[in-house]
RNA sequence: GGUCUCAUCGUCUAACGGUUAGGACACCAGGUUUUCAUCCUGGCAAUCCGGGUUCGAUUCCCGGUGAGAUCACCA
């Protein structure tokens, strides 16, 4: 049965990199029908921000990232914050003791940082080890307790970077539990993975140089090693460092606050470091749990493209039926479309669709359709064909366009189609012009959807008014 | 600096040791008889360098170079 977790600390909010740890970690579970499963990290106690932890919750779910044993819903093992477990670690750092594995570390922080700067100053590497006491005090838990490491090389696998080995001297005596009482991350993940009885321990890139001192864990509580996979990580958009909140990567709940749909963002974020092998391009989530494979991920970290997303974002947009974009859009309409009903708002989201790139596109890309858009004479100064024209030549094609839709017997698209065509022949201008005339005075916007299909859905008083009080301004 | 890791178009990436090195995003051009978008067609564009192994290296090995991660009573 393969259980993996994603242990996140509750000291912020989650950006794409966290984010992608943990649906890969979702999908491997997914796949084989295991459990994922979520765990709070909340052992530091002085970086602990307030209310993360429903943030955390909250952007695995809009991602559609469900976990089936957690913090706030209980599970076999609870509880699933750490900060709840202290007695289970220290029950097995006395076992660590008792074996003789592990000590308390009688050095002030001041002694050791002494040991620190004399080795920097010598040009050596700092080991702890080299100071280690021959005869440490009884642990009474006021002073850090450390293991008792033995220097040695360690192989092991890794399900993305393959047969790796590491040297005997990045081995140390690391603390295991802190002068405050609370373990340290290096030791009560452990634990808990043992507890939770978790099989693949799947985390960013970052933890592989403290692989070392883990394995020297593992060994001494004479436990079996999880499957460990580590992701590459996804760098910023220079790409010369890994992608972090300090330099400003984005909240993932901002990105659906944005206007970016949940699949889109998963599609995107799992094709980052991982294909599937063919030429596909985007997945949905069902794909995803079928076609994910650990062995296919990249070992190179991969840049995080902005206008990849956008890109994704908009063929997912298109590929919703209108009905269901229509739910999606619901707190995106202009404040104008309050009063519009619903009928009249799904004609104008279908005619936009194409248009869309994120959900908050909508209002600009709407708005005159709900309410009167303010002329802008720029829109025609600015325009190639149309500044060629006299204000007199404008309005007296507007004056036509007007007589001729006034007196249609019908208002449909394609009614207005022929109508036009028809105004093109008797006018004699280009579609370019009087066309681009009409859209303008009609929608006062640097774009819109086709002509007829904007008037039809505007209807015929509103075309003709519009076109009337454009004609008054030129 | 020590340790570990990585290296194909600008970006994300594909390619049992044999391909005109493929796809997608972005960009450029054209088309879909109005704009924007969609859609379609075309274009630009890459194997970090040097050795080896081999009949043949993007691919395997070694060495450079470059990049990243990490060296906490943070995770």
């Amino acid at each position: 049965m393969i259980r993996t977790r994603f242990a996140p600390s509750p000291t912020g909010y989650l950006h794409v990199g966290g984010i992608r740890t943990a649906l890969f970690a979702f999908l491997v579970a997914r796949q084989a029908g295991g459990q994922f499963i979520l765990r709070l990290e909340d052992t530091d106690k002085k970086r602990e921000v307030q209310g993360s932890a429903e943030h955390l919750i909250a952007s695995l779910k809009s991602l559609g990232i469900e976990y089936d044993e957690g913090p706030d819903i209980g599970g076999p093992y609870a509880p699933y914050t750490q900060s709840a477990r202290l007695d289970i670690y220290r029950r097995y750092a006395e076992q660590l003791i008792a074996a003789g594995r592990a000590y308390a570390d009688p050095y002030t922080p001041e002694e050791i940082q002494a040991f620190r700067e004399r080795a920097q100053a010598e040009k050596r590497a700092f080991r702890y080890r080299d100071h280690r006491p021959e005869q440490p005090p009884v642990w009474d838990g006021t002073q850090p307790l450390r293991l008792k490491s033995e220097p040695k090389s360690y192989t092991y696998h890794d399900e993305i970077f393959g047969d790796v080995t590491t040297s005997e001297e990045v081995v140390d005596d690391f603390i295991l539990i802190k002068s405050d009482g609370y373990p340290t991350y290096n030791f009560s993940h452990i634990i808990d993975d043992l507890e939770m009885k978790i099989t693949h321990v799947i985390r960013g890139q970052e933890f592989i140089s403290s692989m070392p001192n883990y394995l020297a864990l593992y060994e001494a509580l004479d436990i079996e090693r999880p499957v460990f996979a580590h992701m590459p990580h996804i760098m910023n958009e220079q790409g010369n460092k890994k992608l972090g909140k300090r330099d400003g990567a984005k909240d993932v709940l901002d990105y659906i606050r944005d206007g970016y749909l949940p699949e889109a963002l998963d599609s995107f974020i799992a094709t980052m470091g991982w294909n599937d092998g063919t030429e596909q391009e985007v997945f949905t989530m069902a794909e995803l749990i079928k076609k994910f494979s650990l062995a296919r991920v990249q070992r190179s970290g991969a840049r995080f493209d902005e206008k990849r997303l956008l890109w994704v974002n908009g063929h997912f947009i298109r590929e919703l039926e209108v009905s269901e974009l229509s739910k999606r859009v619901e707190y995106f309409w202009p404040e104008a479309a309050k009063k519009a009903s619903e009928d009249y708002k799904v004609a104008v989201l279908t005619l936009a669709q194409d248009r869309l790139k994120t959900l908050r596109d909508l209002p600009a890309l709407t708005r005159y359709f709900f309410e009167e858009p303010q002329p802008d004479q720029d829109l025609i100064d600015l325009n190639k064909q149309l500044r060629k024209l006299s204000a007199e030549e404008r309005q007296s094609l507007l004056q036509a366009s007007h007589d001729a839709l006034e007196g249609l017997p019908e208002w449909s698209a394609t009614a207005i189609q022929d109508a036009l065509n028809h105004l093109l022949e008797t006018t004699g201008q280009k579609p370019g012009i009087l066309f681009s005339l009409i859209r303008i005075a009609t929608t006062w916007a640097p774009f819109s959807p086709q002509l007829n299909d904007t008037l039809a859905l505007l209807g015929k008083d509103t075309t003709l008014a519009r076109i009337s009080t454009a004609i008054s301004l030129s």
